[in-house]
DNA sequence: AACGTCACGGTTGAA
DNA sequence: CATTCAACCGTGACG
């Protein structure tokens, strides 16, 4: 909180509201400006702004600061704020006296972009904003700000629980819970389009024909164009245009050009509205340039043509509504990039970052995370340039999120579809990418609002499901898994197949570049269709496997381990990997919506817990290979009986510290591409040695790697298994451990050996003690440390930085592997901790 | 306590 | 050009 802060008078909301600057923010202001021994008047004068960091609308309230070009509006109101700041604040010292003179100074100071937008950029500059019940600003029937939106969202993809980011940026959770239901099923944060409304009459076909008959015969008066319509049963005689409508039409010649490189060209138009035939397009791009979520890039300025309502400031206007009198005439048309340009020049030239390496004793060492951090969000200025529509949620990459999603306002509204909620998830779920989809409006408004419309048939069931839309995973495999039509759960019912089941035919007809090991366990199905299919590749083996011909099965790309009487089945399929990670990064959402990735053993007494439980091994919901113990196929045995005595097909022999295991070639080497490697390199090995491993670590990755075995991630092995994992390259295991941290990095809620805890800020969730789980985190960290995994990265400094210096000393000089780089980013994560938060 | 839903009072903008 | 109205918004109560 100690970062210079900033002085705004404009918020993010197109209507630029009289935003009360609370005593808080001008106390922190006062004392930071003291603190930090005078900006300059260059830096005080290109800000303008008076906001922390920490301030959940900080960049709200500066993203707008270009797009306020009323000067006469933006004098008053700084006075207005200038005013309010001399009340509150009159007992303060000389200092104060020389900020407020500075800020004055400032406004005058200001280069205010002004041109015809302007009127539609003071929008609603005399509406009040509201504060909730949490202490948030809002306006009310106004969306959130874009950077509110992406910060709940972002919050929720750390695992933050949705309570706890109502309570942190002062959002109802109600709200909070839209935005997050929003985003999953539709992959964008972006607010819906508001008004606005179809068209009833002038379809996109109807506009067509109407411009046909236009260019045709250019003297066409629009009632013979009525009347053609008709006659040609183009519209039936009740949606038949008005005469003033196909004037509208015709008169109309705006186009927007949608160009193959995603820029956008607009043609002039004598008219301010949009043609109908655009309407998708236009409406969307319409509403990029009014939206406060995407009032950004690329988009084209609004028509010099302002609409006479309420918020217009032309003379009649001023005079029916009151409103002062506006002086300014508009200087140019490049308005549309000031948010852009001022986010930018904020990002540049704000105090704050330069700050947050300046303050800390650290700043030599590049090592700023919260900076990398923002960097993944970050838009890239070439990448603001306006973009095709996001497509649909399955396939949002975490930067398109931030980027173009939210220029582009959902268009939510109903009249244009055909299609029911159930066929737009459907066609969603088959063809995320579909045109049609993009296209075609999403609907969430109330059936109670709904107009009334035959084909609209939503049942409360339906609309409950709708947050169950099949993630990417799913998806994607179960396109592949479940190929021919042929759904497992059809596939009880009927005898099983002979052949080699059909769903592995079609994964075998993928191209694979790499083979990666994906065990005969597969997180999608459940343990009834894994018994299932173990029946089938068994029967498929009994039937072939007297033919002897080994090259069957290499072709078909199954390993086949015999064991005893029992066949094991394990398939190389490297296109579930790549879904896997495609999902993991396409849609990091919170653990508890990858059910598919992972099985999280629910605890089963849910009693009502302590709110300052300590949260024990036990509780940690422990993250099993199998989907329920209690349905695992039966193929249990001991694996210490199974690794440590030979058995018939093993053919390999590993040492390791306290012992030797048996184990088998082919297994392995499927597994790990670092092991198949060295065993090409080495066709006869027949033992290698790994006494670094200990032997009980050694079986429990072997649990894991082996399908009839069981293996849970639990906090004691998790760091060993990580570590295994990127020795040998064992991805799903790696990936599996990498959510079991999160997951368990998610559980945290506060850290009990701080003695500076706020008890406030933890009166919820559960708490672990310090001294016992620092080793731990540090140990995660330690193993993710050099990676670029921010994911994993981020939630653990987070939770790390919570403890207490002495805690993280101790521990750190316990454990030898801590490296300075890493030392230096605790600390200075701890300073900025304590710094945030009792500063 | 957490969270999904929805009525409510509001804004918006095409028709 | 005023009005209408259906879309949207976030809040906050309810279950």
């Amino acid at each position: 909180m100690a970062h210079t802060p900033v002085l705004s008078t404009i918020n993010d909301y197109n209507s630029a509201t009289v935003t009360p600057i609370n005593v808080s923010m001008i106390q922190e202001t006062i004392s930071d400006d003291i603190i930090d021994k005078r900006k300059t008047t260059e830096e005080l004068s290109t800000e303008i702004l008076i906001k922390s960091e920490n301030d959940t609308t900080a960049s709200h309230w500066i993203k707008d600061q270009n797009n306020n070009n009323n000067q006469t509006q933006y004098e008053q109101k700084q006075q207005q704020e200038v005013e309010r700041f001399n009340h509150e604040i009159q007992d303060d010292d000389d200092e104060l006296d020389e900020k407020k003179l500075h800020i004055t100074s400032t406004t005058d100071e200001q280069q205010l972009q002004v041109d015809n937008d302007s009127n539609t950029n003071n929008k609603n500059r005399f509406c009040s904003s509201s504060i909730n019940q949490l202490g948030g600003e809002f306006i009310n029937g106004r969306p959130l700000p874009s950077d509110t939106r992406e910060k709940i969202v972002k919050l929720a993809e750390q695992g933050v629980r949705p309570c706890e980011i109502s309570r942190q940026l002062s959002v109802s959770h109600g709200c909070v819970s839209k935005i997050l239901k929003r985003f999953r099923l539709f992959g964008t944060t972006a607010p819906g389009l508001i008004g606005g409304s179809k068209p009833k009459v002038a379809t996109p076909e109807v506009v067509r024909r109407i411009r046909e008959y236009k260019l045709n015969n250019p003297q066409i008066f629009a009632w013979q164009i009525r009347e053609s319509l008709q006659k040609e049963g183009i519209c039936s005689t009740e949606k038949l245009p008005s005469v003033s409508s196909i004037n509208r039409i015709v008169r109309s010649n705006r186009r927007i050009v949608v160009n193959p490189d995603g820029t956008i060209n607009e043609v002039d138009s004598d008219f301010d509205l949009y043609d109908s035939d655009d309407e998708n397009s236009a409406k969307s791009e319409r509403a990029n340039a009014s939206s406060p979520s995407s009032g950004s890039v690329g988009s084209s300025p609004r028509a010099g043509n302002i609409r006479h309502r309420g918020d217009c400031r032309c003379d009649s206007c001023v005079k029916k509504y009151k409103f002062s009198p506006c002086n300014n005439k508009s200087t140019n048309g490049e308005i549309v990039d000031g948010i852009h340009a001022s986010e930018l020049e904020n990002d540049n030239k704000s105090p704050y970052n330069h700050q947050l390496l300046d303050e800390s004793n650290l700043n030599s060492i590049d090592l700023d995370f919260y900076s990398t951090t923002n960097k993944i969000f970050e838009n890239e200025p070439g990448e603001l340039n306006l973009k095709a529509p996001p497509p649909a949620h399955c396939r949002t990459k975490l930067s398109s999120i931030f980027t173009s999603s939210h220029d582009h306002p959902l268009d939510l509204s109903i009249t244009t579809t055909n299609h029911n909620h159930k066929q737009r998830k459907k066609q969603l779920k088959h063809n995320p990418l579909s045109d049609t989809f993009q296209n075609e409006p999403l609907n969430l408004c109330s059936e109670s609002k709904k107009r009334p419309t035959n084909d609209i048939i939503s049942s409360p069931s339906s609309k409950r499901s709708s947050t169950n839309i099949p993630n990417n995973l799913t998806d994607k495999l179960q396109t592949h898994l479940l190929s021919d039509n042929i759904s497992l759960h059809q596939q009880q019912q009927q005898p099983p197949a002979t052949s080699l089941p059909t769903f592995l035919h079609s994964v075998f007809a993928q191209n694979s570049s790499h083979p990666v090991f994906l065990p005969f366990w597969n997180p999608l199905l459940d343990a009834q269709q894994h018994q299932q299919l173990f029946q089938q590749l068994q029967q498929h083996y009994s039937q072939h496997h007297h033919q002897k011909d080994e090259h069957l099965f290499e072709d078909e790309r199954i390993h086949i381990c015999l064991n005893f009487k029992k066949v094991y089945f394990f398939f190389i399929h490297s296109l579930s990997l790549e879904a896997v990670h495609d999902m993991e990064t396409t849609h990091s959402l919170s653990l508890s919506s990858h059910p598919t990735m992972l099985h999280i053993n629910t605890i089963q007494n849910s009693k009502k817990r302590s709110t300052r439980e300590i949260l024990s091994t036990a509780e940690v919901n422990n993250m099993n290979k199998w989907s329920s113990q209690q349905n695992v196929i039966n193929l249990q045995q001991s694996a210490e009986n199974y690794f440590l005595n030979e058995h018939i097909f093993s053919d390999l022999t590993i040492t390791v510290n306290g012992g030797r295991v048996f184990v088998d070639k082919s297994l392995l080497a499927a597994a790990s591409p670092i092991l198949q490697n060295h065993f090409q390199e080495n066709p006869s090995v027949t033992n290698i040695d790994l006494i670094d491993i200990h032997l009980d670590q050694m079986l429990v990755l072997l649990k894991f790697l082996y399908p009839q075995f069981d293996c849970t991630l639990t906090r004691e092995n998790v760091s060993f298994l990580v570590e295994m994992s990127e020795r040998f390259k064992l991805n799903i295991l790696h990936i599996m451990c990498r959510n079991f941290i999160i997951y368990y990095l998610s559980k945290v809620r506060g850290v009990n050996d701080d003695k500076y805890l706020n008890k406030k800020n933890y009166r919820q969730g559960t708490q672990v003690n310090a001294q016992r789980e620092t080793g731990l985190f540090l140990s995660w960290l330690c193993v993710y440390f050099d990676s670029d995994n921010m994911r994993i990265i981020e939630p653990l400094m987070n939770v790390i930085k919570q403890c207490s210096i002495e805690c993280l000393k101790t521990t750190i000089d316990l454990n030898g592997s801590v490296s300075w780089k890493m030392q230096a980013a605790i600390y200075k994560a701890r300073a900025q901790y304590l710094e945030r938060t009792f500063i």
